[in-house]
DNA sequence: TGCAATGATGGCAATATTGCCATGAATAAG
DNA sequence: CTTATTCATGGCAATATTGCCATCATTGCA
């Protein structure tokens, strides 16, 4: 396993590691339907707004959204158009894992 | 946010959770184009085979992969067939980030 | 200018993850 | 039966993540 490899896994790790959080997730769904701003977010999330800001840190550091400040507000909105092949792929796992235990009982 | 749609967003995190990490991520890549057995794995991650059992622990238990024993082998492959949009995002993001740290400077 | 609203950040304790060593369980070979 | 091979698991220390409180910077408004 060469240096090259071993970084490419772990940029992309970087990535699917920031989105691996029920809020992120959560927030990700949310921001690819509608901009929003860190109030709304923090309603929806139901928890401390400095936690919100910091899993919105997370998720703006590997580029996965962005931000547009108008005056006080900071509109966060998702950037990549992929994400529905992301949580499509996290339905399947879940989807084929009940199926499985429902039949095997393992 | 009703208690039912947080739990679906834990159920969603946790298989995200099991792909995050570079290892698990490389070895989700050779287990699906074929089987392997831990020790085969062990050599392509160069990790120690214990930390490879339980990387593969992880992903079994969130039913990413499934596990066939012959003998004293044990071969792993992975069960769904959606991992390619898993990791056609990753790249796309990546790639988006790339593009915009090359324009912007940021 | 003074004050409220918005959100970003430092600090910190609780918790989770990671990776190795040692060891255990099961199978195969001699 | 003895020994080697394969891999799973307990234990544990190092590290990372999480979430809240307190606080700061910026903006909007009176």
């Amino acid at each position: 396993m060469n240096k090259k490899t071993r970084q490419q896994y772990e940029a992309r790790a970087k990535i699917a590691k920031a989105m691996a959080h029920p809020s992120r997730l959560l927030m990700l769904d949310l921001l690819q339907n509608q901009e929003m701003c860190v109030g709304d977010l923090t309603n929806e999330v139901g928890a401390d707004q400095s936690t919100v800001s910091k899993h919105l840190a997370v998720l703006k550091d590997v580029g996965l959204i962005d931000v547009r400040k108008e005056g006080a507000l900071s509109y966060y909105r998702v950037t990549c158009g992929c994400l529905d092949g992301f949580f499509m792929c996290l339905e399947s796992v879940l989807k084929t894992d009940v199926e499985l235990r429902k039949t095997t009982l393992k």
